[in-house]
DNA sequence: TCAAAAGTGTTAACCATACACCCATGC
DNA sequence: GCATGGGTGTATGGTTAACACTTTTGA
């Protein structure tokens, strides 16, 4: 079955990148391809939207498909359609990035033929098409959003202690933070909360574990609370 | 001539949200469709990417062709791309929006058969396809970029009194600055240039005219300057 | 001389920053 | 008992916010 059209269309897929933070290090999920172009290459996990679909549920398929993972903060981050980003067809290429709570998610590939891995952002293979551009605009976007949104919690697991919230600050910002300065900053914003629970199995004085609160969040954000870190 | 493929493509547009300010009020630039659907309905400027060109040239070019503007503050705003944003066929639009100084645009209509016109933003009539959902995006945008990036001059003349930006800045920010603070945080950057010229033709006190110089903010910027209103 | 907008400083409250030691735990 | 990270308070300087009157000009 073929489609025809009095004048030409472009082929639109979707990309996601897909970011992931693990002790000390922020990484982004890739899977390598199995076809040219490209071949053998790592990419962003995506693909052709479907004709009657909406553009963020293809990008939550695709992902699904390829790497199994669904229910993930996912957001749109731009548009690419330089005219030869893609040697076979004129393809525009709406990209999202993601944030996953790693150790919720455990990656699949889709077959066994295909490769999906973790890498850190610090020591990344060479990428297909124009990837490593879409991995820069979402570096710098999560870079910019987390100061001011609080989706950094997006990246923890449910209950975390403040020592882990503030490396993922540091990692992501790429700076360090003042301890004191974090702590009292964070916890006077008041959506954090305390669950009476302890870290386990740790070689030393255990932290408190907290939780965000997005209710309480949206509660102070209506009040006129500017999150900012 | 026709356009086959093995799979179904989406058309894919640009639509652009132009912005202008005048005296007191934010303004949209709109064009009345001349045909079907939505004939006679004001829109967004757009229409198709064509096969070979880059988005961004794509937009531009429509702007050109359709209102005569050319040489503006261009940036992507967000991808829109619902199976049911126009009763043709799938429809993915790439939006972007602009600033413009008014009093240096003049605009013109394509033909005498389709009208182009500016609209404030409190009194627009009634859109078509998604276009209201496109406008409050670029609203929401324009509103949040303004406060921390130096866009505000791309909607003024080269040459403008400090409470000219004032109005501006509550205009689109939807609150009232206080004067004095207003001057003393915006002077204390530094990227002003006092021009040595005065209003004319004023019926009272004529203010000082300043000129916005990138250059000089570009340098503060590199040094570590925070522009925030 | 009146109307209309330009221009100008000070104070008090708040917030950000810098900084160092004791505590709890497991090995 | 030592190594490891957890947890805590204060003082200082800078930034923001609130606030009202005089000046200039043209009509």
């Amino acid at each position: 079955m073929t489609f025809t059209y009095p004048y030409p269309h472009p082929a639109v897929t979707v990309d996601a990148v897909v970011f992931g933070f693990d002790e000390s290090d922020l990484k982004v999920l890739l899977i390598q391809r199995s076809q040219e172009p490209f071949k053998d290459r790592w990419a962003l996990p995506g693909g052709f939207v479907e004709i009657n679909e909406d553009l963020e549920t293809a990008a939550r398929r695709e992902l699904q498909e390829e790497t199994g993972i669904s229910r993930l903060f996912l957001e749109q981050l731009y548009t690419f359609g330089s005219p030869n980003r893609d040697p076979r067809e004129r393809v525009i290429s709406v990209a999202y990035y993601a944030l996953v709570k790693l150790i919720d998610h455990h990656i699949q590939a889709a077959s066994d033929a295909m490769n999906v891995a973790w890498f850190p952002l610090t020591d990344l293979p060479p990428l297909a098409f124009d990837h490593e551009h879409v991995l820069e605009v979402a570096c710098k976007r999560l870079k910019g959003k987390i100061r001011y949104e609080p989706i950094g919690f997006e990246l923890l697991p449910e209950k975390f202690p403040l020592s882990e919230l503030q490396r993922l600050y540091e990692t992501v910002l790429e700076k360090p933070l003042d301890k004191r300065n974090f702590r009292k900053k964070i916890l006077s914003m008041d959506f954090l909360i305390d669950t009476q629970e302890i870290q386990q199995d740790v070689a030393h004085r255990a932290a408190k574990l907290y939780r965000f609160d997005p209710q309480a969040y949206q509660r102070l954000r209506d009040q006129g609370l500017n999150f900012e870190i």
